[in-house]
DNA sequence: GTCTATAATCTGATAGAC
DNA sequence: GTCTATCAGATTATAGAC
């Protein structure tokens, strides 16, 4: 009773229809902010009734999940696209600032993104399982990328993600645009070589 | 026709009734998030109906002008509250830390107030040129302070409120209640007094 | 799959009596 | 200064026709 061709046409047909809201949704929350979200607009901008998009989101938080799931997949796609270029780099201490321009730049391109996937801002939003694995994946990733620099313990990781964090908040509020903590990446990142050298820990965690 | 005994009390009655409504703002805030502040719920939890909130503030945004302004003379209060002991404190690395320190407890101690003082998350708030004004002297004292840890320009302090918001901010949204981040933060201005060195300004800025 | 209709509730804010 | 009454909407979500 499955997979005929109509079936096919169906399936496709939807799936195309549900990036379409969820893109339609990113555009509205850069627009109003990830609380400024409603129904009623998004249909509006998709094409139909605000109600009507109950026929594909059960929830609002179901919409909320898939650009959380759709950020992160994001984010992999963004750091696997410029660490092979990296990977070409003989300078270690270049490959460590071209990583962390790349994380900076993602999260300064969009805040609200930023917001979403990185700080916990929306109140009675928690991830689905399947999107929060798709979360770990993206954290395992550059936790890979980073114990190619020496960083091979958790704290010295933590360490490094509430640098880079913190650098891209503070862009982020109170030099949109701009570029006056963006500059201070690579000075960053000496220091956090200079400091993850001293904190060696010999034991390597790789696999 | 003014500066009657009656007026005395009428003003300070008012000014208590001013702080009872921004206290249970807070009250209010901290349960439901920033952007779950409702006139009915704040005129209900101070014994009067919201419409009469309206006597004392004109908008919705005047009372979070009010916590703002608040929250930054609290600030002002606990970094004067703890400098104090420092200043009596020998060692010039051990009061950086617990500068260091005095901040993100004052950050993780109230995830809700660092979320209006110190990031842009209510859509349609901006502060009032007077609040504006206390956040400036927060800022200021803060500067002032670094200064006497040789953090005498400013990208070098733009590195420290980098590294300082960043370690609160994971705190908070990864490890709220816990230690995972705070009990890096000697580890972090050991690293950054040790960048301030080689970075030294010659020119200081002080007055 | 999209519609209309609507439930049920919340919102900030104003007018005017007392 | 606090109340009642009310405006003028907004919101998420469901039921049922087509």
């Amino acid at each position: 009773m499955s997979g005929t061709p109509n079936d096919d046409r169906r399936t496709r047909r939807r799936q195309a229809t549900l990036t379409e809201i969820v893109d339609a949704a990113w555009e509205i929350v850069r627009e109003h902010g990830l609380a400024g979200l409603s129904m009623r607009d998004l249909g509006e901008r998709v094409g139909m009734r605000g109600q009507s998009i109950y026929s594909y989101f059960a929830s609002k938080n179901e919409i909320y999940d898939a650009m959380f799931c759709q950020g992160y997949e994001a984010f992999i796609e963004w750091v696997d696209d410029r660490s092979s270029a990296e990977g070409s780099s003989e300078d270690p201490t270049m490959a460590a600032k071209l990583m962390a321009h790349t994380f900076i730049d993602f999260c300064t391109s969009d805040p609200v993104r930023y917001q979403l996937l990185f700080q916990r801002t929306i109140p009675g939003f928690e991830p689905s399982p399947e999107s929060y694995a798709v979360a770990v994946q993206g954290y395992e990733q550059a936790r890979q990328q980073l114990i190619r620099f020496g960083v091979n313990d958790q704290a010295t990781f933590d360490l490094w993600t509430a640098m880079l964090t913190g650098l891209s908040d503070q862009q982020i509020s109170n030099d949109p645009g701009g570029d006056r903590w963006e500059r201070l990446v690579d000075r960053a990142v000496e220091m956090l070589l200079a400091d993850a050298a001293t904190h060696l820990h010999q034991e390597s965690e790789q696999a």
